[in-house]
RNA sequence: GGCCAGCUGGUGAAGUGGUUAACACAUCGCCCUCUCAAGGCGACAUUCGCGGGUUCGAACCCCGUGCUGGCUACCA
């Protein structure tokens, strides 16, 4: 036995495994040409942040257009940062997307045959690589403190020389594997480095999927790999991770872009094939002039738990994300204004270089489109999934009467252009009230808007009094506003708005004046959806009834 | 400080040597209209971070420079 696969064995006597157990274990998957393995692998340290739906929404989509496989890992070796329950929270608000992961970690149990998946469970995984690392001298322990890095790394900064531990200054890289084993034995402290051969001042080419060739210095440095904790850094899980899971295509968040270097090394060490790398731009925010992260701290949107509970729709939201994913998405969208958003094909080189800044005007804007071009039922399917966890009123609305709920919803909608109502479905509840009389009653007790300056209380009483003696309710809305102008007469208003324009003297108001009466007696607002189809849904009887009600209010 | 990336209107952006510098959101007008929501029409970058250069011609090529962001951990 040599020396290096002595030490090895000190330090990890338990592991029996080799590289090509473990080669067998997570055999190459057996998937189409072109098929794309990716995955999303947070951290548990949070719920779910905006950017990292963003950078979810392009890993599940890749392998979906290619029949590949989306799959989750959780990273979660900082066992400092770990927040209980979160790992279990990222997947739920994920699967309120509608993303869910072919494979992987599930929250509360796990998919799939190249596990586990999460980190913390695949610590002789990672011992079984560095164990094999050991015994190539590839990788050593290394018994410096961090103070002792720390006064390494004040000294290279005051004289101008590259921080960090290599070359020369990777003082246990040169230690005799008889001395190590000396130290191991009486339990000196230690972690585990790589042997980097890298040299600075080369340069090595790189290829991103989305921001093309680039050439980056090459690494020097000789990380850790495995902490004290027995615990791998990300790059060695991303190393083993990747590798053994299969993953095809790494997109992760463009911060990592420059760590590169140190991933290249260290499959090149291993022996490994390479991933395809797509770094994602990072979903920025204005503030005070100059821009930074989406933060979750500073902004309510950065959390996707913020959409979910103020009730966008998630595709309005998926669909913006798709959107700054890729721009030609919104030209295509243009084409294709009712398709499904998936048919659009996300591709990386169309994907934006730099940053975007959230823009949730433009969020609004497109759940908006999206929620009118939503059939009857289906958006009343999804407003109810909403209200039961968000809004107990419009819930309490839905389970009342369903088909009058979607009568009501259903006001000029299911047509080419459709009516642009709601926001979120948050927006459904104060916008459709009045529609029910017991709620109608309680709107009563505020003051009503009557344009009381140009109408006296015994001209609105005429009015509506003449409006309820002919509704026109049988006639189609063509021919109830015939009938509505006919009442206007009636009244000695104008029928015609242009003509009252020109002479407001011979006039005490128009049509217009006359639905305005109408609208706020029946609904106590000014504004309302086309008047003719509140009228027919709340009935001849219910609209006799309100305003009998405002009328006698009035005398 | 060093290294890397990015910089086109308020925002997302198209654009790769010759365009009136697309399109979408926002904003502001006007029109339509029973209100609202829409819809229609129009305005909104004399100019592509800035300065030079190459060229008949530059947002696009070259050289400088500035700014913004990222990285520079036993965090991911």
């Amino acid at each position: 036995m040599t020396d290096l696969e002595a030490l090895a064995e000190l330090i990890f006597p338990d592991i029996t495994d080799t590289i090509d157990d473990l080669e067998k274990r997570y055999p190459k998957r057996q998937l189409n040409n072109g098929a794309i393995v990716a995955r999303f692998a947070p951290s548990p340290t949070g719920f779910l942040h905006t950017g990292s739906l963003f950078a979810t929404l392009i890993a599940w989509r890749f392998p979906a257009q290619t029949s590949g496989v989306f799959f989750t890992r959780l990273e979660d070796t900082d066992t400092k940062r770990e927040i209980e329950g979160s790992g279990e929270e990222l997947l739920k608000q994920l699967e309120a997307f509608g993303i869910v992961p072919n494979e992987g970690y599930m929250g509360d149990y796990e998919k799939g045959n190249y596990g586990p998946y999460k980190q913390s469970n695949r610590a002789n995984i990672y011992k079984t690589v560095i164990k094999d690392f050991i015994k190539k001298g590839l990788a050593y322990p290394c018994f410096c403190s961090s103070e002792e890095v720390n006064e390494l790394r004040k000294y290279q900064e005051a004289h101008k020389l590259n921080p960090g531990y290599y070359g020369q200054y990777a003082k246990c890289s040169t230690l005799d594997p008889k001395v190590a084993m000396q130290r191991i034995k009486n339990h000196e402290p230690y972690v585990i480095r790589f042997r980097s051969q890298g040299n600075y001042q080369n340069k090595i080419k790189i290829t991103d999927l989305i921001r093309g060739n680039l050439e980056l210095a090459q690494n020097d440095q000789h990380i850790v790999i495995l902490k004290s904790d027995g615990l791998p850094t990300y790059h060695f899980a991303h190393l083993v991770d990747d590798h053994f899971m299969r993953t095809t295509h790494v997109t992760r968040g463009e911060e990592w872009l420059p760590s590169l270097p140190i991933h290249y090394e260290l499959f090149e060490a291993a022996g490994w094939e390479k991933p395809n790398y797509a770094h994602l731009p990072v979903i920025m925010k204005l503030d005070n002039g100059s821009r930074r992260k989406l933060s979750k701290r500073k902004d309510p949107e950065a959390s996707v738990s913020y959409f979910l509970e103020n009730g966008y729709p998630v595709e309005g939201v998926l669909e913006y994300l798709v959107t700054i994913a890729n721009s030609n998405f919104e030209e295509w969208r243009l084409q294709n204004m009712n398709a499904n958003i998936f048919d659009f094909k996300l591709s990386f080189d169309k994907m934006t270089l730099d940053g975007a800044l959230f823009d949730l005007a433009k969020v609004k804007n497109i759940c908006k489109e999206r929620l009118a071009r939503l059939n009857k039922d289906e958006f009343t399917k999804k407003a109810y999934e909403f209200a039961k966890k968000y809004d107990n009123n419009l819930k309490e609305l839905i389970e009342r009467d369903e088909n009058f709920f979607k009568e009501i919803i259903n006001i000029e909608r299911e047509k080419d252009n459709p009516r642009k109502d709601y926001e979120t479905f948050k927006d459904i509840y104060p916008i459709i009230n009045f529609f029910y009389s017991d709620l109608y009653e309680k709107l009563l007790e505020n003051e009503l808007p009557f344009n009381y300056e140009r109408f006296t209380n015994q001209t609105i009483i005429k009015v509506l009094e003449a409006f309820k003696n002919d509704m026109g309710l049988e006639y189609d809305e063509e021919n109830w506003f015939n009938n509505l102008k006919k009442v206007t007469e009636q009244c000695g208003f104008c029928s015609n708005v242009k003509e009252y324009k020109k002479n407001k003297d011979l006039y005490p108001g128009h049509v217009g004046d006359i639905s305005e009466i109408i609208r706020i007696a029946i609904s106590t607002r000014k504004n309302t959806p086309n008047l003719y189809y509140v009228l027919k849904i709340l009935g001849k009887e219910e609209v006799t009834k309100r305003i009998n009600k405002i009328i006698e209010r009035l005398s």
